[in-house]
DNA sequence: CGGACTCCCCGCCATA
DNA sequence: GTTATGGCGGGGAGTC
């Protein structure tokens, strides 16, 4: 995954909390949704040299302790009403066959009404459908719920083969492990793919696996032959992304023919080699905007782009924004949050 | 922007 | 029979 440089500063103040994150958690839930939504917002990231951080708070529409699965307990650390002081509301799942209460839908109208913004793990989706504030939109979650979701909420564009769809305020992810995804991209809207890929690189996570990617990757179950192959030609590929890399080369990395290589590169990527190198080329653009001075036409070069307008296009393409306004609005959100803090 | 050119993608299929 | 390979080619996407 894209080697963005790193700044880390050592033994820093812990970043002030102003962005208040509520998760929302229930009787017999899964821990690890939850956990998902503990690690990346919960934690102080002292580390981080950020302007402000996240601070989580646990809601449940009971103080009781709440029964999770696998034996876990856990108590709430508020009711309902920290829903109304929320920055961002995570649904990290709900049980398809409960029926939320008018209040707690209620809740979260309010909520977004207010601007915060909701974001769904897994089977959370069907809260937030519940709502019917995703009418109208296009949704993800767990693909063995799609069908379910689809049925009960026609209105809603159930699409199963991303791992998370962002509409500005509302976010889907698609099953358990793709949370953690949603969770690096908020992160990474917010405070840009630097520090997002800190975060990920302390989770031991790939900093970035793009939204679209296919949640179906279909992998043998020990990968230590042709996939490994396909992998260090793939990473071979990434710390010389400003070569031209064309497939044939790839291939030829991975001692494969071209035809067995784009084959066994989408079993085990998901995504096709040509399509890979050019979002990761993409991905790795973002850091250069967001903190060198480099002309656009610099940037794209760097990447591997021999045109510009190839560039651009991809950007615009993938972003869907061009990167010079990526840039200013980058900076701009950055601007705004120094003065605040 | 248009158009020519190259390269990629992937179903098909003979083969190992 | 089953599974992986890799050449071929048409249609499509990317490049210049």
């Amino acid at each position: 995954m894209p080697h963005a440089p790193l700044h880390l500063t050592v033994a820093h103040d812990v970043p002030p909390v102003t962005h208040r994150v509520v998760a929302l958690a229930h009787d017999g839930m899964s821990p690890f949704e939850l956990g998902i939504a503990a690690e990346v917002f919960g934690l102080a990231r002292p580390e981080l040299d950020v302007p402000w951080w996240y601070g989580l708070t646990i809601a449940g529409e009971t103080r009781a302790p709440m029964r999770m699965l696998g034996g876990l307990t856990v108590y709430a650390d508020a009711d309902l009403g920290a829903l109304a002081g929320a920055d961002t509301v995570v649904i990290p799942a709900w049980p398809t066959a409960r029926r939320p209460s008018p209040r707690l839908l209620d809740t979260l109208l309010d909520a977004h009404a207010r601007g915060a913004r909701i974001l769904t793990i897994c089977s959370g989706a069907f809260l937030l459908a519940a709502t019917g504030l995703l009418d109208g939109l296009s949704a993800t979650t767990h693909w063995r719920y799609a069908d379910l979701l689809r049925r009960r909420h026609p209105s809603v564009s159930v699409d199963p083969d991303v791992l998370y769809i962002d509409h500005g305020r509302l976010l889907t992810s698609a099953g358990s492990a793709a949370g953690i995804d949603v969770c690096l991209h908020l992160v990474r809207r917010d405070h840009g793919a630097a520090v997002a890929n800190v975060v990920a690189r302390r989770m031991v996570m790939p900093a970035h696996r793009d939204g679209g990617q296919a949640q179906f990757i279909e992998r043998p179950v020990a990968g230590a032959d042709g996939d490994d192959l396909v992998r260090q030609a793939a990473d071979w590929a990434l710390s010389n992304l400003d070569e031209p890399l064309r497939v044939e080369d790839l291939a030829a990395r991975a001692y494969m023919s071209t035809r067995t290589f784009t084959r066994r590169f989408n079993q085990a990527m998901g995504t096709s080699p040509r399509r890979w190198v050019i979002e990761q080329r993409v991905a790795a653009s973002l850091p250069l905007l967001e903190e060198t001075t480099h002309p656009v036409e610099h940037v794209s070069a760097l990447v591997g782009f021999s045109q510009p307008g190839t560039f651009r296009q991809h950007f615009l393409r993938i972003m869907r924004t061009p990167p010079s306004a990526y840039r200013r609005a980058f900076r701009a959100r950055d601007a705004e949050r120094r003065i605040a803090s």
